[in-house]
DNA sequence: AACTTGACGGTCA
DNA sequence: ATGACCGCCAAGT
């Protein structure tokens, strides 16, 4: 266990939080865990998702423009799309459409404490 | 051991 | 509005 362990794991137990249909930010997180400005390590803790445990929905975590930068990292380049268009979003060009209805802030839903 | 590369985001010109 | 820069820091080369 490397020290960085519990940031990822911190960083797992809040995406494992976000319901279904609704989705945050990879920003939004790293504020969350009161890391502001460490968003790439976000990222780089979903790319590494697949050896948690537990299912981690990373589909539900965007950019703050609502965009599907990480799609490429899914098995197939539409699965991130299918998943969240299942859940009731409305993608299109890589890109959430009603982002702003269904964004869930984990500072506000969450509290920062 | 040094340098580059990111599933990012805010600031400044 | 657009684009360059910079901080974040783990991994890969």
């Amino acid at each position: 266990m490397k020290s960085s362990d519990s940031f990822f794991s911190r960083v797992y137990e809040v995406v494992m939080k976000i319901p279904p249909g609704r989705v945050t930010s990879y920003g939004a997180i790293a504020k969350y865990l009161g890391a502001p400005g460490a968003a790439r390590m976000v990222g780089w803790a979903m790319n590494q998702s697949h050896t948690h445990h537990e299912f981690v929905p990373a589909h539900r975590v965007v950019n703050r423009n609502g965009m599907l930068t990480g799609k490429h990292h899914f098995e197939g380049i539409h699965l991130m799309q299918e998943l969240l268009e299942n859940e009731g979003a409305l993608v299109r060009e890589n890109r959430i459409l009603n982002f702003q209805e269904i964004f869930w802030d984990p500072v506000l839903e969450l509290g920062l404490w």
